[in-house]
DNA sequence: TACTATACGGAACTCAGGTTCCGGTTGTCA
DNA sequence: TGACAACCGGAACCTGAGTTCCGTATAGTA
């Protein structure tokens, strides 16, 4: 990833040589990044900015100067997530039995999804807004699994009428409801009734 | 129901002869509750208490006279909701076709649920707390659908390892999404997957 | 009709969390 | 090393939403 401040976006047809950060501030902003991601993780997005600015042990201000919302600070480790996510699809579709390559898939979006809390909101099940960068990591997701699903598809073992958005739906509700946790409704159990689900055939 | 100040629960061992309320008070509390119903259905919870006084035709501190809190104004709301869908699970159960009556309970949940937005968070999906009163009302719904629910697999119309919490709070964490929209993601293809996982022998 | 307990309205208060601002600090370059 | 731009910290500010308070209005009753 590249290191330069995102204080404002690049406007097009406007180069603007931004230069390099100054040390310390390389420092800071890997900081801050790293203790978001982990609060974020643990709690949700809706932690207080100084949480995360203790955990980084920096200023509330020097969160700030590098992410000028806490929204667009979100956005950042979202798309760093989300983009994780779509290597990892391809990585499968390129390595894998297309057969199993999309429960396997499957099974590690589960886990990531319910170590990070926050994932979920990547699958537009919480209410935020997305700015066009995020989108577009949205969009590679829903694209490299698209190709996951539609292997497994000819394969045989996933119905034929569910598309890419859908399956990260499915699997981002199930895993909040699991959040917010249902005495009596175990994450594995409802799971079980989705997977099966894909694998019927309509 | 019953026509009385919920200001403070009637402590046990402390009869309290509570007074009817009077006339304008009831008729306020009556518009409150109507109001409070069709705003939080149409936008959600997190609506602000002065839109629905405003709805009501009331002054904020009407409100707070008749609910001393919001949650508590929403709570009486959802155990009304609740209640009525218990009983509708039971209805269907007395007089429906074992084979069909859940599902065609599910098809009356998932209407339901989608008109009134917040009636999501009665199955714990949204973070909410509820009280003794509320979690009772929940779990007589959780005792009805269990009841339909046992019917249908004994009619083999649905696999033997889900419970009610289970189908609950799948059809819950579904029609959310369905709220947050996902383009690409309709509610009917995904409640397809889900109603199909439901069927599926294990 | 007069009197009082009950209820009403909504301004004001409280609190929490996001964002700004600016005096002080530090990296960088000549 | 000196000078300046870039950066830092965190107090202060702002906003929005829940709740309280109290002077005024009114239903119920003698």
């Amino acid at each position: 990833m590249p290191i330069e401040p995102d204080l404002e976006r690049e406007r097009p047809g406007e180069p603007e040589a931004t230069r390099p950060l100054r040390a310390d501030a390389q420092r800071n902003r890997a900081r801050v990044l790293e203790a978001a991601e982990a609060v974020f993780a643990a709690e949700g997005i809706e932690v207080p900015i100084d949480l995360v600015a203790a955990k980084a042990g920096v200023g509330i201000g020097t969160v700030y100067r590098h992410f000028p919302t806490k929204e667009r600070l979100f956005e950042a480790i979202m798309v760093e997530r989300v983009t994780a996510l779509a290597t990892d699809a391809r990585t499968r579709l390129e390595t894998g039995d297309p057969k199993t390559a999309f429960f396997d898939f499957l099974d590690y979006l589960v886990a990531e999804v319910l170590l990070k809390r926050d994932l979920i909101s990547s699958f537009s099940v919480a209410g935020v807004e997305f700015d066009v960068v995020a989108a577009d990591a949205k969009h590679d997701l829903d694209a490299a699994v698209a190709d996951l699903l539609k292997a497994a598809q000819s394969a045989g073992t996933v119905r034929k009428d569910v598309t890419a958005p859908i399956v990260l739906s499915l699997i981002g509700a199930t895993c909040m409801t699991a959040k917010h946790p249902n005495p009596g409704a175990s994450v594995n159990e409802m799971l079980a009734v989705v997977l099966d689900g894909l694998r019927a055939t309509a």
